[in-house]
DNA sequence: TAGCAGGAAAATC
DNA sequence: GATTTTCCTGCT
């Protein structure tokens, strides 16, 4: 079905898919093209207007109006984080970025699947395992492929994910997949958290074992952020921590800033991060995540 | 809590 | 062509 989604409000498609959220976007001629719920999904976007094209009614201008957030105030969330001298430069660059309200289920796989990977890999990680696992459609003389289902990963072999090149990511993903396909994690229930609790859960133990193996502070922020609504989340990797060390030394701390001075790399103790986690959204308020973004595309650049 | 392994591919030198 | 880096987590 064809369709088109009004914009009222600042919207940038480009920046929002090139940002380093979602995996499975790529751009073809002047259209996006992306695999959601299962079906085709493509998207390309005039002046004040987006154009759709989708392979089922379950893809319409409502899902894609939520999809990509349109709802968001996204002049006001700018404008507040904007009174940030630093920040306004890269609010100003990447203006009409948008956080996306993805899929819960791809979101947790794709984030356990990142892990000291850099994004083309990534892509190629989850490009792999969907091909493998997901179920497959047809459209147009073109064959596509779901993201797969926790089921489908929870059964396969550990060294049958690992063929994907997913590394030591693929015992993760499979534990991860079991734990969400056997009722022990319901992804769904972490909305209605607050976002404290929900990292809480999310990081939990069940007998002196984490239910979510892979899931760590990151993972877990990430995944708060991109699929639960939880703007106030702040997930730091080594862009934003370079941009922190750089831009917001105060964010950091003078123990960690001198640390990082000595040694380049910044690997963070779970401590460590939650400090740093909880400063920043001090800093940067309930719309963290969103200054977080920008931080990140503008750090990348 | 600090240090290290993990695995493979991309980016950089 | 070798080395470093990569949206990190878990174990000791």
């Amino acid at each position: 079905m064809e369709f088109t989604v009004p914009l009222d409000s600042p919207f940038n498609l480009e920046y929002t898919l090139e940002s380093g959220q979602v995996f499975r976007w790529e751009k073809k001629g002047n259209w996006w093209q992306g695999v959601v719920r299962g079906t085709l999904f493509k998207v390309m976007q005039e002046a004040d207007v987006l154009r759709c094209v989708s392979g089922s009614a379950a893809v319409d201008s409502v899902f894609a109006s939520n999809y990509f957030r349109l709802d968001d105030d996204i002049e006001l969330i700018l404008g507040q984080l904007a009174r940030d001298g630093k920040l306004a430069r890269a609010i100003e660059r990447f203006y009409g970025l948008h956080l996306v309200r993805q899929d819960k289920w791809e979101c947790l796989a794709s984030f356990v699947l990142a892990t000291n990977a850099n994004i083309p890999r990534i892509r190629k990680m989850i490009g792999a395992i969907c091909e493998k696992y997901g179920r497959e459609f047809r459209l147009e003389d073109e064959t596509y492929h779901a993201f797969p289902t926790p089921e489908s990963l929870a059964t396969a072999r550990t060294s049958e994910l690992a063929e994907c090149g997913l590394g030591y990511r693929a015992s993760f993903l499979r534990k991860v997949s079991a734990s969400v396909a056997d009722g022990k994690v319901d992804i769904e229930s972490f909305a209605g958290m607050g976002y404290e609790e929900a990292r809480r859960t999310l990081l939990s133990e069940l007998f002196g074992e984490k239910v979510l193996l892979g899931v760590g502070p990151k993972v877990a922020d990430c995944f708060l952020l991109y699929s639960c609504d939880m703007d106030e989340s702040f997930p730091i990797d080594v862009w934003i921590a370079r941009a922190l060390a750089v831009d917001y030394p105060r964010i950091l701390g003078p123990r960690l800033r001198k640390r990082f001075a000595r040694e380049k790399k910044l690997k963070l103790a779970p401590t460590e991060y939650s400090a740093i986690s909880r400063a920043a959204r001090a800093h940067f308020g309930k719309h963290a995540g969103y200054a977080q973004q920008y931080l990140y595309v503008s750090a990348r650049e």
